[in-house]
Order: structure tokens, then C-alpha cells, then sequence
DNA sequence: ACCCCGCTTTCACGCTTTTTTCACCGATAG
DNA sequence: CTATCGGTGAAAAAAGCGTGAAAGCGGGGT
């Protein structure tokens, strides 16, 4: 949707984790590995990315990937969230980036590490 | 357009997997045998040996090799890309270069081996 | 001029992948 | 228990892509 770089001298890249994500050229690099993201997971993920360590309502998220505001009872944030973190998790298993805040939204960021033993924000 | 070598002191060669490209002479080496490719072929070859590893859209492709801007309904970057994986494939059939983006381009990287289990970025 | 041939362009059909939509299910809160 | 929320498999619809083949275009030889 919204295209705020076109410049190829000044490549917008953005980093989580082991992620590298090339926004002007639809790639995701996961430890120098090429993902395979359909468009619509790719601008959410790079959406979410974006903003990471905040929580992002679906509202927000389909307003800037899709386009347009939610209707009542659509799930296609839900569904893609789902599939993006099918695809992460097949990329690197022993790392989340997606967290849910039931009521509010989704929030993007790099677990740390894998021992969260008091977080509650998603535990 | 952009020209950034003509002289013959510095040929420009490209390689990938056990390709050799030699732009200035219209050559390709598959490990030692040349390939006969034509001249779309070949100009289409050798703009993707030189982003390797990055998406490229139809569109810049199309400028690229064909010049001029990519017509809506044009299919003829697919079809080269069509015919390029055909005898990249008859040179070397365990490798493969080109690698689909559905709804972004292509992506020319010799994959690395025949291993990765996770998403498959291709296949 | 005419024919042959290889390269390029265009067309169309069918398969694949993506996107949308629906439904069911478990979890959570009141 | 009932209502709400979120995860997700799957069906349906739409979009994207691979590719054989026909058509268009020169160039060379006879």
C-alpha cells in the first residue's frame, strides 16, 4: 500500500532477530535464507515489523495491508497472522515474534530467549 | 543504461554455481561446456546473474532486457523465463536458478543443495 | 523472388498458489 | 452456562504462472 521509499540508494531494511526484511524488494532473509511469503504475509509482516514492540490492533493491521477499514467479522488479520507464524516458526523454531494481547492486538518482537517463566503479557 | 564497464581491460564475468557469464562476449559456460542461448536468453541471464540472490519484478526485468515499459497482459518475461530454465536445466540438471516470488518476480540464486526442509523458498 | 529457419511475440489453456470466507473448537470472562 | 475472542483447517473464489503452439519477422541461400 503505502510506498514511502522508492529510492534504491537508500534501501529501507529492517532487522528482528535473525530476520532481514527488504521491503522495496518483497524479500525476507531469515539467517541469509530466502522466504517465500505470498504478498499479503509479507506486508504484514513488514507492517508489524515496522512497529515492533508495539501492540498493533487488526484495525491498524488491515488498514495499512489491506486497505480500508475492518468490517465486523472479518478474521483475515487472524488468518494471516496464522500463516505468517506457520513460516517463521518453519524458518527458525526456537524463536517467536508474533504475541497475541487478547483484546487489544497482535505485537511483533523477537523472544529473547526461550525461558519466559513470569511474562504474562503472552505466556 | 547504466553502463558501468566497456573496457576490454576488465572484462566483466559473472559467475554462479559452476555458471560463468561473459556479458561482453555473449557467453555462458555450464562448468567448462558453453550454452547456446539466444539473445533475449542471454541478456535475461546475465540481469539476473548480476542481482543474484534479490527479487526482481517482470517490470524491471522487462526494462532491462527489452527496454521500454512492461505492457499490461505481457507475458514475456514468464515465457523467457520459460525457456532460460529449460536449457539451464538440460546443463545442469540437479541446480536449479530461477526461483518464483508469486505476485512480487524472480529471484536467480543457484540453490544452495537439496536439503532444506523448512518452507521451501522454492520447492 | 521464394523458401527455410531460427528468434521473438502473442495467445490461450490449465494448473498452482494466493486470498477470501466460513465454520468449528478450545480458552477465557462474567 | 453463555457470550466473546482467537487459532486454524478447509472450501470457494480469484489471481498468478508455466508453457505449447501459432503467428510475425528478418536474414541467408538458391
Amino acid at each position: 500500500m503505502a510506498v514511502f521509499q522508492e529510492s534504491p540508494e537508500v534501501p529501507e531494511i529492517l532487522y528482528a532477530g535473525e530476520l532481514e526484511i527488504r521491503p522495496h524488494e518483497g524479500l525476507v532473509l531469515a539467517t541469509g535464507q530466502a522466504l517465500t511469503l505470498s504478498v499479503r504475509e509479507f506486508e504484514l509482516l513488514a507492517a508489524m515489523a515496522r512497529r515492533q514492540g508495539t501492540i498493533i490492533t487488526r484495525e491498524d493491521l488491515y488498514r495499512t495491508v489491506w486497505g480500508g477499514e475492518l468490517r465486523h467479522g472479518d478474521r483475515s488479520v487472524d488468518v494471516y497472522v496464522s500463516k505468517l507464524r506457520n513460516k517463521l516458526e518453519a524458518a527458525l523454531p526456537d524463536r517467536r515474534f508474533i504475541h497475541t494481547h487478547p483484546g487489544f492486538g497482535y505485537r511483533f518482537q523477537p523472544q529473547p530467549s526461550r525461558n519466559v517463566h513470569m511474562d504474562g503479557a503472552d505466556g
